[in-house]
DNA sequence: TGTACATCAGTGAACGCGCGTTCACTGATGTAC
DNA sequence: TGTACATCAGTGAACGCGCGTTCACTGATGTAC
């Protein structure tokens, strides 16, 4: 196997960075190197530099498409739920507080999953840019970048974070439960 | 220097513990060698087995120091707002919510801090025990463990961690603003 | 359409480095008399 | 109270290993004619 064509290399080039943004958000930016990653998307980890500067330029890219799976599952929801916003809402908190989620960080949220990583990274860090802009976009599917809406944000985030660090015990459970009541108001103002 | 009086090496593990403690909050708990944070605490790496069966036996000891240092702060609130619990609540939500405390977090508060960390261990990891452990303290602070205060942790931790991941730009006092508002009410049910 | 050759995606060994952990050693401390 | 010696906290070099990154090489692809 050496050289491949341009088609062949732009499709590896894409798996390696939807491979980065799901173990990234499992394990963590420290948790994956570049030769784990490389095996997982098939191919060996020397090439990775003839695709990617640096495995830094490689974590603002996948937190970009991180993003943009998130973005597709809020516009999939939309689709599922036409013209009743507020149902689309709810749904995404069904799944936001569910255990499946909660266990399965590699495809969740990445606000959750990769906000620590991102805020460990220096101030000029090139993945604090595809973040801050992901964040504002989530907020914006919520409804706008009302006080509110990022409140929401925050407590759905927290919670999940919470509920990953103690998972096993019950207190993991009552933490999504808890986080879930409070948010189910329809559109947002006041809770039932 | 060879050995050193018992009260000396007690005096020296407790230092590594505060450190660690402090240094892993910052950076996380890969972003820390056992050799930084030896020479950090003014030792060398060689005697750290001496102390501890492992780096992972200390991070469970260091979650368990910082859960402590925070119940210091609330008893400290406590008693300068005597009898008057909601006044404490609103002098730590000052400080939760304040650029101070998002841009120091190696003394701040670790349910934010360590939780990404506690949520990557494995599932019988040492340090998921203390971390839990803190979290029931800090609700039973607030009043409680009920839905309640267990939803307003997870909005401090969600908006704390979200501060610090768009530190920088607008959007990161935003979200600290929005949230110190959402929970601005005394002692809980209803919002100002 | 067919031939000649330059390009370059991917390979796999290697680079220097720092990781968690181990170990032989040191010499002041703590203890036994 | 003073002396003899065993203990063990801390040192610093070393262990094997995996990290991010580099590089000489390969050979099918893409291009020029």
């Amino acid at each position: 196997m050496a050289r491949v064509s341009q088609a062949q290399a732009q499709e590896n080039r894409d798996r390696v960075v939807e491979t980065a943004a799901r173990l990234f958000r499992e394990r963590g930016v420290q948790g994956v190197s570049v030769a784990d990653l490389m095996a997982e998307a098939g191919l060996t980890h020397g090439g990775f530099y003839k695709q990617f500067s640096s495995k830094e330029a490689l974590v603002a890219e996948a937190t970009g498409r991180a993003f943009g799976e998130l973005g597709a599952l809020l516009t999939g929801l939309d689709e599922q739920h036409p013209d009743d916003h507020a149902a689309a809402r709810s749904a995404l908190l069904d799944y936001y507080f569910s255990a499946e989620h909660r266990d399965h960080a590699g495809k969740g949220c990445p606000t959750t999953a990769l906000g620590p990583d991102v805020a460990r990274e220096a101030p000029g860090s090139p993945a604090r840019e595809p973040y801050a802009e992901g964040v504002e976009g989530f907020a914006r599917w919520m409804g706008d970048e009302s006080e509110e809406n990022l409140v929401a944000i925050a407590t759905m985030a927290g919670a999940l974070m919470l509920s990953r660090a103690t998972a096993g015990s019950e207190l993991s459970d009552r933490i999504l439960a808890a986080a879930r009541r409070s948010l189910s108001s329809g559109d947002g103002r006041s809770a039932d």
